[in-house]
DNA sequence: TAATATGCCAAACACGCGTTTGAAACGAGT
DNA sequence: ACTCGTTTCAAACGCGTGTTTGGCATATTA
């Protein structure tokens, strides 16, 4: 019984921090959605505070579970690595296979660090970051610098988190019809992939011509 | 003497929902800092919400004072536009002349929309995102659809937008060191033209091999 | 100078919030 | 049946918030 309320109590206040943040949320409406008394928060959590840190830490939990990271053995070419990347990003961000408020409320955190931050960068962020640079280090000519590996790795990212943390303005400038014509997970993942393996491509060729990664020098 | 009161309240109101969003922000706050009276906010602009209204507005008057776009003629090369539209992005989002909390107040208003959010977009963003799009159309081939233009357009936006939204991960993940050395603005407006002229290039050449855009096929 | 309007202020008000309380209901062990 | 620890609940508390108020100072006009 204990840990059934505690978990409705959990997933309530994340439903609610991931729409409506933190201070939006009432600890009353949490409980309402939850089905239990006002003071069910204090007593299992402490404080409205604790509630949060481990509603962050329960949404990452859950979202890693829900769409993990393929596996890849050492022949899997990079550009299928980063392809599978991406797709594990944008699903993690946008399908909503069992609704997706996870990354929504992780997005949220990313954006405004309070104290559930460290944990999460530390535990989630970091590693999956320093996967993403391996991937983009493959793709990369041997002479380039750590921080041009990183930058590039941040246009990756930020391609990605854009649709889930700027999607409210990506819908105005777009129109709603657009959007859900073109603008599928399946067709942001192609989009994404086919734009950073160009980029990549031709900043390798420009460096030096001669030495080109793959052998038939298509992008795609 | 009025009109100084208001524009007082404006520019406090604007650097305090900047920094910690309208509902961290109290009146009483706010009048401290523009060392007016509590009921001032009431009295001059009615109640919180508009007031909040009026600094978003006013938030998006000053930076596009403060940095206006550069003037092109029709011999303007589009990558040279590129270029100038990313430098005034980034300079929008972080060079401090005269601090830069309009772009962060508008950024929040980007990730939650209020109010204060249509004629932002209509007066602001969409044209912007308008002349974005005709410098990508430059740089295309004549058969790509909108709706890939228009995704490309989002790539750029993203990449810059990602500095100022997501800063504060940034500099978790790369360390501020790091930050302080290799991600200037001038070294992020280097960054992501270089990228995005790479993945234009090679997504040209992908396409249609022999009609190169440029005649040197430097994607630099 | 007197009268009126405008701007300013400290104090108070009404309300929603997170949290606490004390008792009631429940369950397990004897 | 009784006890004791745990869980649930309605009610209340204390505090911070946005807003209002009534009076005071200052400026404007006749």
């Amino acid at each position: 019984m204990k840990d059934d309320v505690t978990q409705q109590i959990l997933t309530a206040a994340g439903e609610l921090f991931a729409e409506h943040g933190y201070r939006e949320t009432t600890v009353r409406d949490i409980c309402k959605r939850a089905k239990v008394n006002v003071s069910a928060v204090n007593y299992y959590f402490g404080d409205k505070e604790r509630l949060y840190v481990q509603a962050v830490k329960n949404a990452r939990l859950q979202m890693e579970r829900r769409v993990p990271l393929p596996e890849w053995d050492a022949a899997t070419p990079p550009e299928q690595k980063l392809r599978q990347f991406v797709e594990t990003m944008i699903r993690r961000m946008l399908i909503s296979e069992g609704s997706s408020w996870q990354t929504r409320l992780l997005t949220r955190e990313i954006m405004e660090p309070t104290r559930a931050c460290e944990e999460m960068v530390q535990e989630s962020f970091l590693p999956f970051f320093q996967l993403l640079l391996g991937i983009v280090r493959e793709l990369s000519a041997a002479n380039w610098p750590d921080h041009k590996i990183e930058k590039i790795g941040m246009s990756i990212i930020s391609q990605i988190v854009h649709y889930r943390a700027q999607d409210r303005i990506v819908e105005l400038l777009i129109g709603s019809n657009q959007l859900q014509q073109h603008y599928r997970p399946h067709d942001l993942v192609n989009h994404i992939t086919e734009f950073t393996l160009a980029a990549l491509h031709a900043m390798r060729q420009a460096d030096q011509p001669s030495f080109d990664r793959t052998a038939s020098s298509s992008p795609n």
